[in-house]
DNA sequence: GATGTTTTTGCAAACGTTTGCAATTTATTT
DNA sequence: AAATAAATTGCAAACGTTTGCAAAAACATC
């Protein structure tokens, strides 16, 4: 069934028309004459007939192409199990589509330090959509400043060069502190490392959530890694070293608050009657974990087609400039 | 910032070399000297030259991208969260750069039918690894007719014309099937669609497992759509209507098992007491839900090697063949 | 029917690589 | 030092598109 790839001058010749005809037709070029426009799609069709991308790229100067890049913190190497960063780019994937352009799954790994080198002069991409700030923003910087169109998931609050679009993390985080004060809990206890961007913002809202609720001298912050794991340790040594010291729990993810909440269960600390908790994304695990957890959903589809339409903004030359997502506080029972 | 992008030529004039003799040092063709070797490619590096891919890939015929194309049942049109089959990619995409290739992520909806055209001829990819079999296996089947360079991730009992590389699913299914009795249920649950073929191989496994132990009779399916919500609302309709008829479950994923668990609960039905659950794909979850929840480990860390270095073999003429991966019964909390 | 206008098509160059082959330089032998 | 062999480099063509410009065809006007 392996038959000679068909190229565009052989569709001209069965078109009975010059390669350039046959371009234009392709195109919808309204030059052509409408009947010798359908003529030539219709044998495309028959045949089966694809551009070759690779001419097509040269000769335009332009891939269709975006590339997004997973930038992860330490893990270099390793790979994303995360499943809210999966699901940021599985909805990346979908907005991009719809503008018709592909998706090029990219990491530190391939692209090396020289993103505008290896992605735009390589010709590998038109842009890039980078997932997640990092600690190490140079890479980043460094790429929008050699001129690659750019837009970033993060913390949009983080001044930049580079539109950022992520979500208001400090209303999510003053919204769950809130709602944690509201019903009835008084030892807060916030769980995350302020030190990434977008954990800091929420850090920030628990904090002044505190404030606003003079409760701020119970509080505390447990440090750790974003990780299920990390947090089912780190509330079980909490757990043996002070005991039970307090009643409400404000996650910085929802697979942390998964730690905390299976750490809590097994020492049978009911949840939510002796503490509350409340996660952030609201990824699927939250509806179906039992007590369900109550979680500030981030919009992940929403900020993708943001992403989407600024990257392709500036490919038009547009300025765009960063952008917050509005968050929604969901309760269930965790907390209530 | 914005310089004139470099062109080989222009690195050649730098070097004083021709064109062709700069092309050849880049790729370390031993017939260029040593010395005009390391000179060109130090200058490369100092001005962060970048072949263009388009060019290049245009005169070799060859892109060094591989393409996943995600293949859904019925949501053709939905953003995956599925955290079992975002894994299967993460996997995938890091054996990938291993290699060398890059990778497009891809669905139906881009690709549209013809997938040997839109890819292969397209110059887009140079081959296709598909992410599940779908109920419907025209669109592989026309690809791999066609001669597209292609291998899937599904079940490799199914007789193909292409390599199939998946988990040895009748083993998954018969072991936690006989966990499940060993630990004392005797009145089994299916919960899954056979219909998918590597959930029919899960439930032959099953089926064999409960014959062995002359159980057959009590065992009974409940055919489910593979969410988490499908299995709540099928366990809870299940208890209310019938009660509490059954005391071990075989869920066909994490997910499904999940769901199931979180009906239980809410039903005040113990696990593992009353009932026993073991899972499928152990997912990051399963080591955090509470109980902690058996399954059968799918490795696909390994199977994600196998499609690549299968594809890759298809490439350079090699004949490849489907291959099973052997899977592993995690025994946790849920099912002693 | 000659002229001008508009619509439709084709010629040929360009995009930036890679590579067969010929040409040049360098090393080896007589 | 000439002749031969070997190592190294450069010329030029090719990969398959797209597009500016000119040419041809169709149509309109006088």
């Amino acid at each position: 069934m392996e038959q000679k790839k068909l190229k565009l001058a052989d569709l001209a010749k069965l078109a009975g028309v010059s390669t350039s005809t046959a371009s234009r037709a392709l195109n919808n070029n309204p030059v052509i004459k409408q009947q010798t426009r359908e003529h030539v799609q219709l044998l495309a069709k028959k045949y089966n007939f694809s551009l070759n991308t690779a001419a097509s790229r040269l000769r335009l100067q332009k891939t269709n192409v975006i590339a997004v890049i997973i930038n992860l913190d330490a893990h270099t190497e390793q790979s994303i199990d995360d499943p809210f960063l999966l699901k940021v780019v599985s909805d990346i994937n979908q907005a991009v589509n719809r503008r018709g352009y592909e998706l090029l799954l990219s990491n530190s790994y391939m692209a090396g330090d020289d993103w505008h080198g290896y992605f735009i002069d390589g010709r590998r991409a038109d842009g890039l959509i980078v997932v997640g700030q990092g600690k190490q923003q140079q890479n980043i910087d460094t790429a929008a400043k050699n001129g690659a169109p750019l837009v970033v998931w993060g913390d949009p609050k983080t001044p930049s060069e580079y539109p950022i679009v992520g979500s208001n993390n400090y209303v999510g985080g003053y919204q769950a502190t809130m709602h944690l004060l509201e019903q009835g809990a008084s030892k807060l206890l916030f769980l995350g490392d302020p030190g990434h961007a977008e954990i800091g913002e929420r850090y920030r809202g628990f904090n002044n959530a505190l404030d606003a609720h003079q409760a701020k001298g119970a509080a505390k912050l447990l440090k750790i890694d974003i990780t299920s794991q990390a947090a089912y340790i780190a509330i079980n040594q909490l757990l043996i070293s002070e005991g039970l010291n307090f009643d409400g729990i404000a996650a910085c993810s929802d697979m942390v608050a998964l730690g905390a909440l299976k750490a809590l269960k097994e020492r049978y600390v009911s949840v939510p009657n002796d503490v509350r908790i409340v996660g952030f994304d609201d990824i699927a695990m939250a509806d179906i974990s039992h007590p369900s957890l109550s979680s500030v959903k981030q919009n992940t589809q929403i900020a993708a087609k943001l992403l989407v339409d600024k990257l392709l903004g500036q490919l038009n030359g547009e300025a765009c400039v960063s952008q917050e997502v509005e968050i929604e506080l969901i309760c269930r029972q965790s907390s209530q």
